[in-house]
DNA sequence: AACAACCTTCACGTAAACGTCAAGGTTGTG
DNA sequence: CACAACCTTGACGTTTACGTGAAGGTTGTT
């Protein structure tokens, strides 16, 4: 309980493009090449020029992954969901220094309105993946329908036709 | 009502690629191409070596233009999903000959399990989608709180400092 | 048989999303 | 200040998933 430690500051830590690749699960090249299209700026740069990234940018980092691993977007796609990043920075700042109520509120439902579409965005994709399982679980259903009829009474409608094969595949 | 047409045939349909994709809303490259990685092979050729599609080639790449667009999988993932194309076929046959009951059984469950893997494939990758469409709303909660503190009664903790910057973007 | 409209198999081109050097500058430690 | 370990910006290579001809054979209709 010193009361000045100098390791782990963590509020203002400024990690570097390896960190940050560790940490992500991304390679320093992705993560150069997502800044070259525009996906996002590191928080900083040394004197040196070397990439500084901040918290935010991790969990920007994180969820740009997520989008392209899980959801399975393009990166395009994701640049769309994310959608212009220098107007979310310029709103940050506006925000932080405003002191009208009103433009507060203006920014807020801005972000609003983004976080919105991007919920919508997600969930367009989920009722599709939700249609595709349901298709699937009705291929299931017919499958064992036809191991009941195997189990129970062979053959029930002989010259029926509906289904031009059984589908054993 | 006559008793032998020969237009329309409708059960042993063969058609030609062309005709397939503008059916499936793939393109004759795109086709041709996903035979030639193994994801599916047409139902029969011409004698001038034509590709001829049944239903069944039909509905599949149905299921793959779906993986690929709705769900979101590469080529190769959605290989995996599909597998063994030749097993299936050579399945399809073999239980059309086989009057042994137990075989049939044993081949619906072949197939049971295939469709029982891609409905665990699919509600994975639903799972992780839900995960983050919870995410985005948990932001949208934070964002309308901020609003309510705006409306209501203006800083209520004032210095709280669980949030760093009250994420206006 | 002639003809358009299909089809075939190469084979090269392309956009996306990085991988992989190369040549040189930067940082932190002894 | 020497040095390893990191970083920078090019710039070319690679894989995936096709697009786009080229050169020639096939089908169906006239």
């Amino acid at each position: 309980m010193s009361p000045q430690i100098t390791t782990a500051p963590d509020e203002g830590t400024l990690l570097r493009i390896q960190d940050v690749a560790a940490d992500t699960g991304l390679t320093t090249r992705a993560i150069r090449y997502y800044e070259e299209i525009g996906l996002l700026e590191p928080a900083a740069r040394s004197d040196g020029a070397y990439r500084l990234y901040d918290a935010s940018d991790l969990e920007r980092l994180r969820f740009i992954r997520s989008l392209r691993d899980d959801a399975g977007f393009s990166l395009a796609q994701i640049g769309q969901l994310l959608e212009d990043e220098a107007a979310r920075e310029r709103n940050r700042r506006r925000f932080r220094t405003s002191g009208d109520q009103t433009e507060r509120r203006v920014l807020l439902a801005d972000a609003t309105a983004r976080v919105d579409r991007q919920i919508a965005t997600l969930e367009a994709k989920r009722a599709r993946l939700d249609a595709m399982i349901a298709d699937a679980r009705g291929r299931r259903r017919h499958l064992d329908e036809h191991l009941a009829n195997l189990d129970g009474g062979p053959d029930p409608h002989p010259g029926e036709g509906r289904h031009p094969a059984p589908e054993a595949g």
